[in-house]
DNA sequence: GCCGTATTCCTACCG
DNA sequence: ACCGGTAGGAATACGGCG
């Protein structure tokens, strides 16, 4: 019979000695379906050298390997790898885990190489099939059934190979969130001694429930929770800091308690899989803090930041319990209720968090390919390289083996120097999508490029400015092939939403896949130069580059010669004086020089720029700021600093003052003096970026964290600290203090006038010739030395 | 040992 | 665990100094 099935999750089992994919989802009736694919084994292709005997080659791997029980069989193909044919041994197995029989046959005379075995076996089957997650399929399927029985409506064999099926709608998913809270008396809670003493869960269905230990008796609380799970039957876990705090603890304690967390759909429990996630097999387990990653807005990811920031939960309506503190609340019969409602919160916050980027992440899923949960988890290199391996199977291209290589930088993009000053009307110009246009303009690519020493090709080279790297004209490379289908694809999804209202459920979809059809593309050029990429060949990214300062410099001397007066400009874009005749006929006349779409996207009503590259503010004409770069766009400035900068531009740009913001700041400051200011505006942040020990200088949050592994929390690369600057003598980092442990009272108040307040106040007004004694020396005794 | 300055380390931003 | 270009704070090294 023939289904229809959107896939959520993939995994593989080994029985009988025999291989087989297992396809967890749902058919178009709704129900919860687990396909079983005995039809594909795994693979891998051993590279023969050139003017080998293929043939005998592949014989003679047959004679030495055919009868090893891990071998299925051994073909001889033709192949492309880095765009030139060549001929290949695929050898097929009867084993899941290739390298060492890849590497054991590669030792044959005649074979360059091995590639492909590094890639797992249902990653191997989901291009190699063309199937994708969150996706629809077409198949023929029977009775099937496997032991024990799995926790869905239906088990089916496959019997046919599945074929994408055009279906945008996404089945009606059952998600859970959940968050856990862990008792220790004292520093972070371990899980061979401390109990979880909460677990708050929430579902999509509204439903809401908390198990809580009676004192410190979890086995009850961990047991309801699979129970939970076990009826509820989600299709989505989510949870915020799951795959490395929250699972591993659970998995942890469920062992020392003897309790089975038989939370997936299989009968087995949660395990570590792909890019540090933890898979839960027949489900998606997600972890909205990787999700978080993307959010390059969220400067701090905390779980209420990125909610507040999705419009989940107004900050301010949410109680924040830190970990330091949790052991006091619990303790605490009456204050326990607090822990509770926040848990509660939690699990509710989390939810909201999906559902907000739930689209974003199915469609990221299915354009890239990787299951639902190992994309969230991904990185942007190894999406970008998954979408590539797809690519490269439909062109016959093989998937080069990952590779150690020593790094050696490159020259990126030009940056100009600001016109300091505030100016009136200024357009912003940009070419859109730059790298991706020079490298389709250019055909740069892996495949495509001549070493110096390679004669060149009969149809020709581009030529890159000041590097000289070479690209052959013809054929269309590898990178030009993909980007221009992955514009292409964004024009046509477009046109698509143009006939849709922009509340449907179509439209949000669409919405969420254009956007992320812009992602991959723009990560291309980064990807091409990141030298763990399989594709990595330097001259592609570095002669991109080169011809992106070439296309900026054209721009400026364009400009010059139609009058417009440069203000500044960065890597693909630049901003003039606004003249809308000179501008248009400007416009036109690069686009006809560089054939490059260039075009206008802001106009300022007054931009100011400070002498710093990357940092300036716009006044837009609906009268919002756009700010840049400046301490206000950074996370590692305290909110006092940020807001009094924030005010001060408001006020210059907005009001053409400067007097009145040197108002203004002296009177934060007599605010701040008195205690006004509240203590969380006095908190930096900033990442561990390596472990503790590692570390040259005594920096502050070095310090910070310091204290707190003392007390008992362990610090690990990627935690945010959050720490204040206390009184007394000495460094400032023998006065940081974690802020948690500190209050008000104890600040170096000076401190944050001195370092924090004036250094952002006066960014700003130093270019109006204010001096810092102006914003603190008492009204009487100052001499006006501004306003000149 | 102190002081002012140059250099290095470190983080987070821009496009 | 995507690139290079850039700013800027704090720590540290350095040079002068009876």
């Amino acid at each position: 019979m023939e289904i229809l099935f959107y896939l959520l999750d993939i995994n593989h089992e080994v029985v009988d000695g025999r291989p087989e994919i297992r396809l967890w989802g749902f058919d178009n009736l709704g129900n919860r379906v687990l396909i079983i694919d005995r039809s594909f084994l795994p693979s891998f292709y051993l590279i023969l050298g050139e003017d080998v005997d293929g043939d005998g080659i592949a014989k003679s791997l047959l004679e030495r390997w055919g009868d090893n029980p891990a071998i299925a069989g051994v073909e001889l193909t033709d192949r492309r790898y880095f765009g030139k044919p060549v001929k290949a041994v695929k050898v097929t197995c009867n084993v899941p885990e290739m390298a060492r029989y890849a590497e054991a046959m590669a030792k044959t005379v005649g074979i360059k190489g091995h590639v492909e075995d590094d890639l797992r076996y249902a990653s191997q089957y989901l291009v190699a099939r063309d199937v994708y997650p969150c996706g629809w399929h077409v198949l023929e399927v029977g009775e099937g059934g496997i032991d024990p029985k799995p926790r869905v409506d239906r088990v089916y064999l496959a019997k046919s190979v599945p074929k994408a099926f055009e279906k945008t709608d996404v089945p009606d998913l059952r998600i859970l969130s959940f968050s856990i809270i862990c008792y220790s008396s004292r520093g972070a809670p371990r899980p061979e001694s401390n109990p979880v003493v909460i677990i708050s869960a929430a579902t999509n269905t509204g439903m809401s429930k908390q198990f809580a230990a009676d004192d410190t008796d979890d086995g009850p609380v961990v047991d309801s929770f699979v129970r939970l799970i076990e009826e509820f039957d989600p299709d989505i876990i989510v949870g915020y800091g799951n795959n490395t705090r929250d699972w591993p603890y659970l998995i942890e304690r469920c062992r020392k308690l003897g309790v089975k967390l038989a939370v997936d759909r299989s009968g087995m429990e949660p395990h570590t899989s792909a890019y540090g996630h933890i898979s839960v097999t027949g489900r998606a387990n997600l972890d909205v803090n990787d999700l978080a990653e993307d959010l390059l807005e969220v400067k701090v990811k905390t779980l209420e930041n990125v909610a507040d920031f999705l419009g989940v939960r107004k900050r301010g309506e949410r109680t924040i319990i830190e970990d330091v503190n949790i052991s006091g609340y619990w303790e605490d019969p009456e204050k326990r209720v607090k822990l509770l409602a926040f848990s509660e919160q939690n699990a509710h916050d989390i939810l909201g968090v999906c559902n907000a980027t739930l689209d974003f992440t199915t469609q990221m899923a299915n354009l890239v390919g990787l299951p639902l949960d190992q994309v969230e988890a991904a990185a942007v290199g190894f999406r970008v390289e998954w979408y590539l391996i797809r690519q490269a199977f439909k062109l016959g291209e093989l998937v080069p083996a990952r590779e150690e290589r020593p790094y050696f930088p490159y020259k990126g993009a030009i940056v100009l120097q600001p016109k300091v000053g505030i100016h009136e009307k200024v357009a912003v110009l940009d070419f859109r999508s730059l790298y991706p246009s020079i490298m389709i303009a250019n055909n740069a690519s892996p495949d495509t490029y001549i070493p110096p020493d390679q004669p060149e090709p009969r149809s020709g080279v581009y030529v890159a400015p000041e590097v000289n790297h070479k690209f052959r004209r013809e054929p269309p490379g590898f990178y030009k092939l993909v980007l221009s289908d992955l514009i292409k694809a964004r024009q046509q999804i477009r046109d698509r939403m143009r006939g849709l209202g922009p509340k449907s459920a179509d439209w949000r979809i669409l919405d969420a896949r254009q956007r992320v059809v812009k992602t991959c593309t723009n990560a291309v050029y980064g990807y091409a130069g990141w030298i763990g990429a399989r594709w990595y060949v330097k001259p592609v990214a570095e002669a991109t580059a080169a011809w992106g300062r070439y296309v900026i410099q054209q721009t400026l001397d364009e400009a010059k010669k139609f009058g417009l007066e440069v203000v500044y400009g960065d890597t693909d874009s630049i901003f003039v004086r606004h003249d809308p005749e000179k501008t248009g006929a400007f416009l036109k006349a690069v686009e006809e020089r560089l054939g490059l779409d260039i075009r206008p996207d802001e106009v300022y009503e007054r931009v100011l720029f400070t002498e710093a590259k990357k940092r300036y503010a716009g006044l837009l004409p609906d009268g919002r700021l756009d700010i840049v770069g400046l301490e206000v766009a950074r996370g590692d400035w305290c909110e006092a600093a940020k807001r009094v900068q924030e005010s001060v531009l408001r006020i210059v740009l907005r009001e053409d003052s400067p007097k009145k913001a040197v108002v203004f700041v002296r009177g934060y400051l007599n605010g701040l003096k008195s205690g006004r200011v509240a203590y969380r505006d006095f908190v930096i942040w900033k990442t561990l970026t390596k472990p503790i020990e590692s570390y040259e200088v005594n920096a502050p949050h070095v310090a910070a964290a310091k204290i707190l592994r003392k007390e008992g929390w362990e610090m690990v690369v990627g935690d945010k600290v959050g720490y204040v600057i206390v009184k007394g003598k000495g460094k400032i980092y023998d006065r940081a203090k974690p802020y948690t442990l500190s209050n008000l009272s104890e600040l170096d108040l000076d401190y944050y006038i001195a370092n924090q307040v004036l250094p952002a106040a006066m960014r700003i007004l130093e270019i109006f010739g204010v001096k810092e004694s102006d914003l603190t020396v008492a009204e009487a005794s100052k001499t006006l030395s501004m306003f000149l």
